[in-house]
DNA sequence: CATGAATGAGACTTCATTCAT
DNA sequence: AATGAATGAAGTCTCATTCAT
C-alpha cells in the first residue's frame, strides 16, 4: 500500500471513530458534520470525498459495529468450545448481551438495527474479517448438531434476534420492566420456547 | 362548555390530526412546524400555545394513537367473544397486526414504542376512554381462565409485545425477511413457545 | 375615590411596580409585557389599557423613580439643614450617591436619564408630591446665599449633573476606573472645579 | 496575502461598514443582521462567520469608530503643533467635539462609550495604527509640559472625558439645554475647573 | 486529493398587539 | 373594564453542501 493509500484511509478511519464517538454521546441528529470533522482534524469538503452525508456514514458505521460485536461473540464462542447449538446459541445470546450491557452506547447506537437488515448485509456483503461468512457458520451450528432439527431456520434466528434486541434494549437503555440482569432468565426461557415453536417433530421440549 | 373552550378543544385536535398525517407520510425530521399549522390553517404561534415543540406533540401522538389501537383491540375482543386466555391472546395479536398491516404509517410511527415505556403510560395515566384500565383487563383475563398460569405475567406480556412489534415492523415495513402473511404463522409458534416458558409446571404444551 | 377608581389605580400600580423590578433584574429587552402581566397578575389585554407600550410603561418610570430620588434628597436636606449653596449641592450630590450606590440596579435604570431631558419634564410638569417645584427649590437656595453667584445658574446644574451621573455610573457599576468610595473625593474637587468656572467675578476660587 | 486573504477582508470589512451605516441611521435593535447582509451583498450565514451576533459587530464597531476618531484627533494635533498640556486639551476636545458635531450619527453611536471601559481597551489592546499607544501619548504630553502637574492624570482623563461625552451628547443630539456651540465656552471652562481640582499645590489657575 | 469560505434555504421561536367574549 | 386565545411578522441562527483555490 502506497503511503498516499495509507494516509487516505487513516482519514477516512479518523472520520469513522470520531462520528461514532460523536453518535454515541450527543446523538445522530445532534452531531452535525462541522462536529465530526473538527474531532477528525480535516477539512469539511474532505468528508464528502468518503461519505455522501450524515445518514451514510451513520449506516456503515451500524454495520461495521454490529459486525465487529458478532465477530467477537464468534471467536469466544470457539475459545469457550460451547458444543450442541442450542448451548451455542445461549452462548452467543449472553456474550452478546454482556457486551452491550457494558457499553449502552454501542446499544443504543445499533438499536434496532441490529436486526434483519443488517444481517442481510453481513450475509451478502464480503465481510471485512477475511475468510470469516456469518450464514455459513450458523448453517454449520445446525447442521454440527444431529440432535437438532428447525423449520426455517433462517426466520428462526430472525425471531430470535428480534426478541433480544428489543428486550435487551429497553432492559438496558431504560431498565425497564426491570435490569438485564434480572430479565436475563426469562429471556432465556422465552428463546428455548422459540426454539421449541421452530423445532420439527422428534425434536421437541417434552419428550424426554 | 363556552364557544371559546370548544374553539380551543378544535384548534389543538386540528394541529394533532395534522401533524399525525404529516408525521407519517414525511417523516417526523421531514415535517416542520409551518407545515403543521399551514395544514391546520392556525397560526404559526397557535402552536406554540399547545405543544411545547415537535416533539412534544409526537410524544402525545405516540400516547394517544398506541392508546386508540389497544382500546380498538379490546373492543374487537369484547364483541368475538373469544374465551380462554391464550386464544385471547392471539385474538388480540392478530387484531393488532391486521390493524397495523393495513395501516403501515400508523407502525411506522408507534413503531418500537408500542413498548414498555407506552404501556407503563397507559397502566398508570388515566385512560382517554373512561372507565377503561388496560392493566386491570389483562390481569382479568389471566385470572378468568382457571386453566393457566403464569410467573411473572407482566414480564410475560412485555416479552410478547417486544417480539410482535419488533419482527413485524421489519415483515411489514421492509416485507424482509417475509411478507406478515407469511410470518404470521411462525409468529403466533413462537409467542407459545414464550406463554410456555412463563408457564407454571403443570400448565405446558405438550399435556393433552 | 368610588372602588372601581380604587381597583384601577391598584392594577396601574401592580404593573408600574412589577414592571420596575423585571427591567432593574432581567434589563429592558430581556422583559416582555408577558413578564409583566404575569407578575402583576392581570390579564394581557389589561396592560394597553394603561400604557401605550412597554417603552412608554419604561419613561413613565423613569421620571417617576428620578422624582422619587430628587425628593428624598430634597427632603433629607431639609432635615439635615446644611446652610450655604456650596455645601448644599455637595449634600444633595452625595445623598443621591449614596443612594445609588446601595442601589445600582436604581442607578443603572434611571443611568443617562438622570439628565436634563428628565429635568426638563420634572421641572415642567406637576410634581406627583403636591406643591413641591424642583426648579424654584433650586433657584431659592441661590437666591438665599447672598455669598454667591452664578452666570447661567442652570446651565451650571446641568454641567454638574451630567458629570455626576457619567462618572457614578462607571464607578458604581463597573467598579471603573475604581469604587465609587474612592472616587467620591475627586468628584467633589471637580464640582468645585466647575462651580469655579461658572462663577462670577468677585467670588472665584483664589479669593480667600 | 492571497486572493482568498484579501476576499475576506473584503467581506468583514463590507459587513462592518454596512452595519454603522444601518445602526447610525436606523438604530442598532431597529437593524436586523438581514438588513446587514442584504446591504454588504453576503448570505446570511456568512455574517457569522465573521461575528458571534449583532452585538458582537456592535462592540467591535464602537471600539473601532472610539479609536479612528483618537487617532485624528493625535494627527491633529501633531499638524497644529499646539504647546502646552492644558492647551492640547483643549485642542483635543475641540477636535472631537467638531467631529461630533458635523457627525451626531457617530456620536450617538458611542455615545456613552467613548468612556473609561473603551479608553481601557484602546490602552491594552494593541493599536489598529502600528505603533501608536494612546495612553503613552497622554502620558508624553504630560511630561512634557513642566508647568503643569497632576494627582492621578489618569483619573483626571476619566472625569473629563465623561463630562465632554455626557454633555456633549445632550447638546448635539437633543439640543438641550443648548447647542454644542453656545455650550462650547462653559464646557472649556469646566474642564479648567476640573484641571484646577486634580491640580497639585503652586500650580492653580490664578497665578500670574 | 484537500481545503474551508461561502452559501442560503429554512427551521425554530418570540412577542407585541388585537379583538371576540 | 377585563380577559387571554390567537395572530403572524420578524428575528436569530444552523448546517449540509458546493466549489474555487
Amino acid at each position: 500500500m502506497g503511503k498516499l493509500e495509507v494516509n487516505k484511509k487513516k482519514k477516512r478511519e479518523a472520520l469513522f471513530d470520531r462520528a461514532f464517538e460523536l453518535f454515541t454521546t450527543q446523538g445522530i441528529s445532534g452531531t452535525t458534520i462541522s462536529d465530526i470533522v473538527n474531532a477528525a482534524g480535516v477539512a469539511k469538503g474532505t468528508f464528502y470525498l468518503y461519505f455522501r452525508d450524515k445518514y451514510d456514514i451513520r449506516n456503515k458505521l451500524i454495520v461495521h459495529k454490529a459486525e465487529e460485536l458478532l465477530y467477537q461473540a464468534h471467536l469466544g464462542l470457539q475459545d469457550a468450545k460451547v458444543t450442541g447449538f442450542v448451548p451455542q446459541i445461549h452462548f452467543l445470546v449472553d456474550f452478546m448481551l454482556d457486551r452491550l450491557n457494558e457499553n449502552p452506547a454501542l446499544l443504543n447506537f445499533i438499536y434496532k438495527n441490529l436486526s434483519w437488515g443488517i444481517f442481510r448485509e453481513l450475509f451478502e456483503e464480503k465481510s471485512a474479517h477475511e475468510g470469516f461468512d456469518f450464514r455459513q457458520a450458523y448453517l454449520d451450528f445446525l447442521s454440527q448438531d444431529a440432535s437438532v432439527s428447525y423449520e426455517q431456520p433462517e426466520l428462526m434466528l430472525f425471531t430470535i434476534l428480534e426478541l433480544v434486541s428489543s428486550t435487551c434494549h429497553s432492559c438496558v437503555i431504560h431498565h425497564m420492566p426491570m435490569s438485564l440482569k434480572e430479565y436475563r432468565p426469562f429471556l432465556h426461557r422465552s428463546i428455548d420456547g422459540i426454539l421449541m415453536g421452530f423445532g420439527t417433530v422428534g425434536q421437541d421440549c417434552c419428550v424426554s
